[in-house]
DNA sequence: TTAACTGCAAACCCTTTGCACGGTG
DNA sequence: CACCGTGCAAAGGGTTTGCAGTTAA
């Protein structure tokens, strides 16, 4: 089993605090406020190893390295803002997507990740 | 403008000729059978040059690398077969995805990839 | 002719790994 | 006390860049 340590715990706060997937350099940021001297590595075994004790998932957006958030929650998808790069929860889900596929294949699971401008980022359009 | 050269005439045969999308890798390895000392880091120029000037596009699914393929097509989304792992095109779209965005957030694109089986692949059940 | 293109190899960036020390159980 | 976990730094893998020679226009 694993160990609970000032590094771990920290690490498992910023993520629970985060109402987003992070990724490990944002991970590494944030705890650092609680343990300056965290190193990257260590941010990366943590992670890997939470994710295979499955506390938490990665989220992969096309192309990008990925992020990491907790696992057990319901089924969403997320958004990128493309000025500030964070990624948001989307809480719901297009139907319909089985009848577009041709006959004869079957729909297991899909991605849907949104790009646009976040509400903080929507400048001059009523925030 | 760009020159037209042996190298990049290859390239361009290679995704032509090409019935999906390839990564950089592949690409090099199709073209060297006319081009045999061609450079990994022509081709990774020669599809970026060819992206910047509209011609391909490049395919990027979640945690893989990206693939290209030509330009122009209408808008389309990719299935891709968990038994095969072949990519698919999907001429579908979802609607009303911009419903689902909270409050201030605007929508600008999306990528949608499903997952599943594919006709070939879907053994046993009507085909 | 001349400026873009190419191949090679080194540089880069992100992630992983090796090692000796520190801390958990 | 035994060993896992950590930080540092070096190694890895894939992509990009610098440079001098090549080639298209």
């Amino acid at each position: 089993m694993q160990r609970s340590t000032h590094q771990r715990r920290a690490i498992y706060r910023v993520l629970e605090e985060a109402d987003r997937p992070l990724s490990p350099q944002e991970v590494l940021e944030h705890a650092r406020g609680e343990v300056p001297n965290l190193g990257i590595a260590t941010v990366y075994r943590a992670v890997k190893a939470m994710t295979e004790a499955g506390d938490l998932t990665s989220v992969q957006l096309p192309g990008e390295a990925p992020r990491y958030e907790f696992a057990g929650k319901h089924h969403h998808h997320h958004f990128r803002c493309l000025k500030c790069n964070r990624v948001f929860e989307i809480d719901g889900c297009p139907g319909g997507l089985a009848a577009m596929l041709p006959e004869g294949f079957q729909l297991e699971r899909h991605d849907l990740v949104l790009y646009g401008a976040c509400s903080e980022c929507t400048n001059g359009s009523g925030v």
